[in-house]
DNA sequence: ACCTGAACACCGTTCAAGT
DNA sequence: ACCTGAACACCGTTCAAGT
């Protein structure tokens, strides 16, 4: 360890002190990591070689793996655009475009939200911004209310659902060729319409769905006991 | 290993020659693995544990873990219920319903499902009898055919949500919570729903869910391209 | 208070060697 | 053809020890 007088000295000024470890960075090379090689590529491990520490250090800043894919996940929705200057009719739609293209952008984010409970406040944002576009549409409250997570639901599971079979390649090829060779005897309907099911591009698909979920949420009345019902609210499961 | 004079031998009987490994045995040990502790208990070297073998002896009848998870589910698949007695316009519900039953029979089923591609026949016999139901319920072919799609990831993505909430004891509670204390001047509709938003009980707003999405699919028109167009398929995205 | 190295108890998967 | 043990390259998490 001792300095030789050959030693010629290297500057540390182009790899200074290292940045001081916190939260944000720990969440923003878990997002990095993401991008670079979906979920399989996330690790506490990794995240710590990246930040030029152990994986013991992380600890001081989060509480475990799944505690951090919580707070990652709340980062990215905070990148969902919000547009209150469209109609009413269009603001939904909109903002739910756009935590698709969010969930979309790193890949295995989708999957993280597939199974994860919305704790953080970025979430609230979105709930409220939807809830009031349905209000404003003219959508009834207590099926606003309900339809929400329908909604979110929907698109994150879409999301996951795209996120997981992009990866193996071929995987929606074999799936589509699965139903090509269905014997129509046994699967006449799925024969029949083999050409219908996977027509389209996915963009107007998804399109298509999200016109279905707000239709039927504005056109399907509660349970009687609820609709229409003033705000008591009913035992809870 | 030299047997003593005093060795008392031990009948091999009650645990007789192993139970020769095969696809089907593996396929049941896992979903053994799943009711007893879910998706975190399986593993392929607690399943050849369990099989009284060494993991790399399941190489012979599975290709790897999510060939094994494809395998369970398509297992699990075969247990639906389907009752084509019923009228057309309960059938989709009534199968959709025992499609969540069997996914939340064993724990951690549902996340495998949120994502997997369903590659098996018994997904195929799904699809089939969820078609025909809307078929013969008089909903359009072209939106039955994308409708399908809805409905099913709609459930697995609603019964992969309660197996993960229902892990942690109280993130249920914690959420609700969440909701609750968000401030009303920043949610003013969060708050002013509140109770509207948590109420009644888990059944019926999955019973609601799916009333919202087939009305909605039987009464949204596909983008003017593909509605009631001729069976020539769309260029695929 | 924050960071570190080493350890613990796991993983999926591969491979040479046995039968 | 089927099975095995051992190895490889990983995990999340904990903990005593350092500063």
């Amino acid at each position: 360890m001792r300095q030789s007088s050959l030693h010629v000295p290297v500057s540390r000024r182009d790899r200074p002190a290292k940045a001081p470890l916190s939260r944000a960075a720990i969440v923003e090379t878990g997002l990095d990591l993401l991008v670079a090689g979906g979920l399989a590529n996330l690790s506490l491990r990794r995240i710590a070689t990246a930040l030029d520490t152990g994986s013991a250090s992380l600890y001081v800043y989060v509480e475990n793996l799944s505690h951090l894919q919580a707070l990652m996940l709340d980062a990215a929705y905070g990148e969902i655009a919000y547009r209150p200057d469209l109609p009413p009719g269009e603001r939904v739609g909109a903002a739910l475009r756009s935590l698709r293209d969010v969930l979309l952008r790193r890949r295995g984010l989708a999957q993280i939200a597939a199974g994860t409970m919305p704790e953080g406040e970025k979430s609230l944002r979105l709930n409220e911004f939807l809830l009031d576009g349905l209000l404003e549409a003219g959508v009834p409250a207590e099926r606003a209310a309900w339809g929400i997570d329908l909604l979110v639901l929907q698109v994150t599971a879409k999301a996951a659902e795209l996120t997981a079979w992009r990866e193996p390649g071929d995987v929606i090829a074999r799936c589509e060729r699965a139903y090509a060779g269905a014997p129509a005897e046994t699967y006449p309907r799925l024969s029949q319409l083999h050409d219908l099911i996977f027509a389209g591009p996915g963009a107007s698909r998804f399109d298509w769905a999200l016109q279905v979920l707000i239709r039927g949420i504005a056109d399907t009345p509660l349970p009687s006991r609820l609709d229409s019902s003033e705000h008591t609210a009913a035992p809870q499961q």
